[in-house]
DNA sequence: TTACTACTTTAGAATCATTCTAATTTTCTT
DNA sequence: AAGAAAATTAGAATGATTCTAAAGTAGTAA
């Protein structure tokens, strides 16, 4: 159970990514960093990501972990996801794609790009502007 | 701060919708039915709901406005929509529509569906059935 | 290096939406 | 009217997230 570690960047990779974005490169956020700036696409929680510091040897609080989730996200490093489940999923992947839900585990699967005609962006209300735009399709698993 | 209740239909209409439903048309089922099955499209949450029912003199349970609306969903008289903040709010429009979301206040705006194409629905995965497809514009007021 | 200040991390408490539990009440059927 | 099944209830429990206030750490100026 142990010994797995997913690939990762390098810790100074980490901490160059960290100041480019105007984040102190602090050992928790490096620790995380390393994991979520990896290039690789991932949905995680909050709490998955601790069990996965927990098990490389660098367990931090998980307000910590939610504090930099916030700030990552808005350095535009990552994406919530709040369409899974009840926990909000952090998106590494930050292009233009879209989500199947299975709603009983909350589980996320990217959709293919190729596979869907992204819509319009309809005329936006006054005064507002368009953050992000998520086309999730809840699934339920055939009985 | 009173007096200004909302348009709704009345018990006896209520209590019919619920036993097409195959719901008792208890009195909690019906003061519910009454506001949310009127047809008017709306966006509520279990919390402006019962807030709406002590207005009218028809307090109850949260437990109870919980339960209802799960019922309700399932017999397919309102759908839930989570994507507005950390409540799941019910909507009463069954058709296909999507929505604005005010990242601010959790608001919810229909989309004018005429303003929209829809997407083709992608290849599901196998073994599974789409059971809604949410399409969700999150919005920023512009500073 | 040292000292300073601002920023971070932290444990644990607090919050908030939602669900659960077990007891009471209501509805429907006889 | 009586009984069984379904519904409602208050309040406790849960789980994700945020808050608080104290202790630690990083960047900076001397």
């Amino acid at each position: 159970m142990t010994g797995n570690h997913p690939k990762r960047i390098s810790p100074e990779k980490a901490a160059e990514k960290l100041r480019a974005a105007s984040l102190r490169p602090t050992r928790q956020r490096i620790a995380i960093a390393e994991r979520l700036l990896d290039g690789r696409a991932r949905h995680v929680s909050a709490e998955q990501l601790r069990d996965e510091l927990v098990d490389y040897g660098q367990p931090m609080a998980l307000a910590t972990i939610y504090n930099c989730l916030h700030q990552f996200e808005e350095a535009g490093l990552v994406r919530p996801v709040h369409h899974a489940g009840d926990a909000v999923l952090y998106d590494t992947n930050l292009g233009d794609h879209h989500h199947f839900v299975d709603v009983e585990t909350g589980e996320l699967i990217d959709i293919d790009p190729g596979e869907i005609t992204l819509p319009e962006l309809p005329d936006l209300p006054d005064g507002f502007e368009a953050e992000t735009i998520e086309l999730t399709v809840r699934l339920r698993r055939k009985s």
